[in-house]
DNA sequence: ATAGCCATCCAGTTTTTCTAAAGTGAACGG
DNA sequence: CCGTTCACTTTAGAAAAACTGGATGGCTAT
């Protein structure tokens, strides 16, 4: 039905009847004067119908016109109503993409104090594995761990990871050097990016042979597995924050090897840099800072 | 609010998230699916907001895009509606432009014969003394008294007109001959586009000198006048027919001079004809021609 | 008269939109 | 495993639409 007619002209018809007159429409829709009098004269000959009434004074709608352009504001009003939400949407709800187990370790326990801090915008957190592209979704910020070369994306390290043996209390207690490495269970992520033999050569001993132990696909199910005292893993820094800071994870040996990859930030190129991304990037740096800060609490302490 | 948005591409998202398709949104919209594609994603970056996520089956509505298309579809709705309302009412009401005096006089007591054939078209008549131009109101066809020159219109001879003396009947008892008329008052159309003259001389005398009669601006208030008895007019054939037929209005003498003017059925050169406008022109000349051989029986009973 | 509005027309230019054709990449089927 | 299909994207060039600015013409109010 819509396709006989032109879009444009319907909506300078609708301007023109609402404002009375086309200098009126033309400002509304920053064009000339000219622009807004042809787009309506070749709609009133699409529909086969004059719309307006040429007087004098202006245009006045014609009987017709006038029931037709009611119906046209109706229609527009709707139109600028899902428009405006788009906006809105767009400035109060940030889409944050990051790793299943970055979510749950270390995102979601401080994401209160974000919401205490800008309580207008509401976060989506897109908790998948895969990596979506940044300019092709709805994802305003990913938080991803790499090596900060992300095609189309503009990255911002937040901060190098390190790697590092940890364990329930109750094995640690058992190891006394690192050479008891070869009573325990090693606990695998089998998707892992690293590998315990670069952090054999940052402690500068040989590589231990490990007992056999659990095998995961998922780095959160081997944390929670090493809290469980099933054995040692080797983890992330920041995955294991917050069971280092409260005793249910201890860090043996206190030696730790340079990942080479770390937690970027990741925003599209394309796109600019809105408010709500800023002010997530800000918070979220203090975050990684207290969480930091945490850390080294911990080292002076052993 | 709409100003940064493009409407065609608002459309082409509507669609695309009505049928769940690129395909289906190009042929409903009649483009090809490139050009659908191309739209969508423009808009997508006006908004500043990913609307599908683009999987292997094919697009599918992102949270936010489901929420802002079914708004669009709203408006959209809204729109078609009302360009099914001006097809329809293109289709079904058909304007008549007439003079006030041949609307009432003549027009008027036909119409309801036309409304017996053509049941589902709605007439309005637009009685009013000026002629509108007809590209550029909703007229559809004009009937007016002229020469057959309309500048930008497409003109059919009705009748040509006759005019010829009419009164009372009992005034016209005292008219043996027409040097009668010189004891008659003669009544007045000052906005008239003949003269007594031409009627005397195509009865072949000398005009008569008549006495001081009624002066009006408008022709239906003299046949008013004449009825009522108050003088002689000279009058159009047409309007004095159905007066004539039920005697309220004599001709007398039965000399009839030609006006050189007629009644002419104006449409627009540009319009191409539809339907209801053939039906009514077949339809008006079928009552023209009634009218005559009421002319022709009145004149034969003489 | 003359200036000011309002709208229209025209011609040329800019912008948008479309198409056709090649290309990607996941899924399917022998 | 290879080739096909499906659904969308990309690109470049062509076509269509929209816009501008200046000229024009009607009407109004000084």
């Amino acid at each position: 039905m819509l396709n006989r007619v032109h879009l444009n002209g319907l909506r300078a018809v609708e301007t023109v009847a609402r404002l009375g007159s086309l200098a009126g429409a033309a400002a509304e829709l920053s064009v000339s004067v000219s622009a807004v009098s042809q787009q309506v004269k070749r709609t009133e000959k699409q529909l086969g119908q004059a719309l307006f009434e040429r007087t004098p004074g202006g245009l006045v709608p014609t009987e017709f016109g006038a029931a037709f352009t009611a119906r046209l504001s109706a229609g527009f009003r709707e139109l600028a109503q899902a428009v405006a939400l788009a906006n809105e949407t767009n400035e109060c709800t940030l889409v944050v993409s990051v790793a299943p187990a970055f979510a749950s370790k270390w995102l979601l326990p401080r994401l209160s104090r974000h919401f205490a801090r800008h309580p207008n915008v509401l976060l989506r957190i897109d908790a998948s594995a895969r990596v979506a592209d940044l300019d092709r979704s709805d994802i305003d910020i990913a938080i991803r761990l790499g090596d900060g070369k992300w095609p189309g994306g503009r990255a911002e390290l937040l901060l190098a990871q390190e790697v590092f043996p940890v364990c329930a209390p109750s094995i640690a207690a058992k190891l006394k050097s690192i050479g008891d490495l070869a009573q325990t269970c090693a606990i695998t992520d089998e998707r892992a990016m690293f590998s315990w033999d670069g952090w054999f050569e940052a402690a500068g001993v040989e590589p231990v042979t490990f007992q056999k132990g659990a095998r995961f696909t998922d780095p959160m199910l081997c944390l929670e597995s090493a809290i469980a005292g099933h054995g040692v893993m080797l983890a992330w820094q920041l995955l294991t924050a917050d069971a280092l800071a409260d005793g249910r994870l201890v860090a043996p040996f206190g030696i730790r090897a340079e990942s080479g990859l770390g937690y970027w930030l990741v925003t599209s190129a394309t796109k600019s840099e809105s408010r709500k991304v800023r002010d997530f990037k800000a918070w979220i740096r203090e975050e990684i800072e207290a969480t930091m800060a945490q850390f080294r609490a911990l080292d002076s302490a052993a």
